[in-house]
DNA sequence: CGCAATATAGATCATTCGATCAAGAGCGAT
DNA sequence: ATCGCTCTTGATCGAATGATCTATATTGCG
């Protein structure tokens, strides 16, 4: 999380220096906090305890957000925004690029995106919550990422019976569940998932006829298949 | 959640007949209230609302738990309880079945114990709260199942490379995510995921050289194979 | 340099939270 | 029946919550 000025102070509470912002520096230095403080307490979290750590007073969030709901959705929002690369649905179908290619470029830069602590926690949160704006994400995602990935693989699959959505559900979320792993549960994790994501991708094409040969432990692995 | 007397109201507060209760029962009537009342709001709930839907008074939860913690707690253990059957790793490890047998088993009788609306979402819950009990619970499930598990098959394996412990617990990932989808994100799901687990089981034993031939459609499925 | 605009702080309100307590109500023993 | 034990209740406490308000301090502009 940027750290927009100097001003604010460590947790226990001295006294910081206080600083006149303009007003949208201020608005997006406090829109940071309450990401990085309800992705750790949740968004139960009480206001007090977020302005303490901003180095603000309480009173001061409710000049720019006239509610904690108001403040939370512009949470979400933040968080949510540019979580879908628009420009992954046209590279996912570029036929001109094996599938093992389009997949693991697809899920090397997705986990970089979502593999996050704020990302994470937050879209647990919001999901256990049932906000709408995890609904349209999940939505977004089957129709419009995970949707075509299926025809893709439809496509070219080989042998075995045909795949169908709950199989690419399958493939996905055993990669999220990484994330899961470290962010949620904060289990030991490697630190760099593009070694497992690799082999996933390949365990899953490998059963449809694709390419994975059962020697291929050398092969391009996802990170360096990064574009 | 079992109804324990026919007492309870609506959470429409009409007045209900007061019922003296031996104190097991209502301790009993009450943890199983909490357990479904926190699975859908969360563990900050308030007990008044807990209180409101069990049909009885707030101030007497405090006399069966001195604290909410301690309510809290209780609920943690009853969900927690019994959800690793102390005979699975036994079986997991009992060569005299095939390898694709004891996985088709165990998942199925897994899924089946865990893809519960309460269990889920507690989990979730507890995990993001950094209960001890959810750390344990991981703990326990990877050093007793997962471990056996990954033992078994690096002992089995016929091609490619060596499993981890990360390919283990990625093939755990994406059938435990079914339940994420179904009870935390609330997405429609097939309402039996026992085509899906065996799907993506056999997907991973043949990445290992090991069973599943690509024609094998019409094998026995996750709900067949239960014992 | 001085003034107006406004960012900021601290006190405060009403509500809700977990928790306590004395009084009342139900059930079993006699 | 009725007595007594204890389960159950409603009132209530102090702390914490979201939200408001007034007074002060700081900045930018002329």
């Amino acid at each position: 999380m940027a750290e927009t000025s100097g001003a604010e102070h460590s947790e226990t509470g001295e006294r910081a220096v206080r600083r006149r912002l303009p007003p949208d520096e201020r608005r997006r230095q406090i829109v940071d906090g309450a990401v990085a403080f309800f992705a750790d307490v949740g968004i139960e979290g009480a206001t007090r305890d977020l302005a303490r750590r901003l180095g603000i007073t309480q009173s001061l969030l409710f000049n720019y957000f006239a509610t904690k709901e108001e403040l939370v959705e512009a949470v979400y929002a933040r968080v949510y925004l540019d979580r879908l690369s628009p420009d992954w649905p046209e590279r996912l179908q570029d036929r001109s690029t094996p599938l093992r290619a389009r997949l693991l470029a697809f899920y090397t830069e997705y986990s970089e995106l979502i593999f996050q602590y704020e990302w994470m926690r937050i879209f647990m949160f919001s999901g256990l919550a049932g906000a709408a704006l995890n609904r349209r994400y999940l939505d977004h995602l089957g129709k419009v990422i995970l949707g075509p990935l299926l025809a893709e693989l439809a496509e070219s699959a080989r042998s075995g019976p045909p795949p169908t959505m709950e199989d690419i559900w399958n493939l996905h979320g055993g990669i999220v569940y990484i994330g899961i792993r470290q962010h949620i549960y904060r289990m030991p994790c490697p630190d760099d998932p593009s070694v497992a994501i690799t082999h996933a991708v390949d365990r899953f094409l490998y059963a449809f006829g694709l390419e994975a040969p059962s020697g291929a432990a050398a092969g391009v692995t996802a990170s360096a298949a990064r574009r």
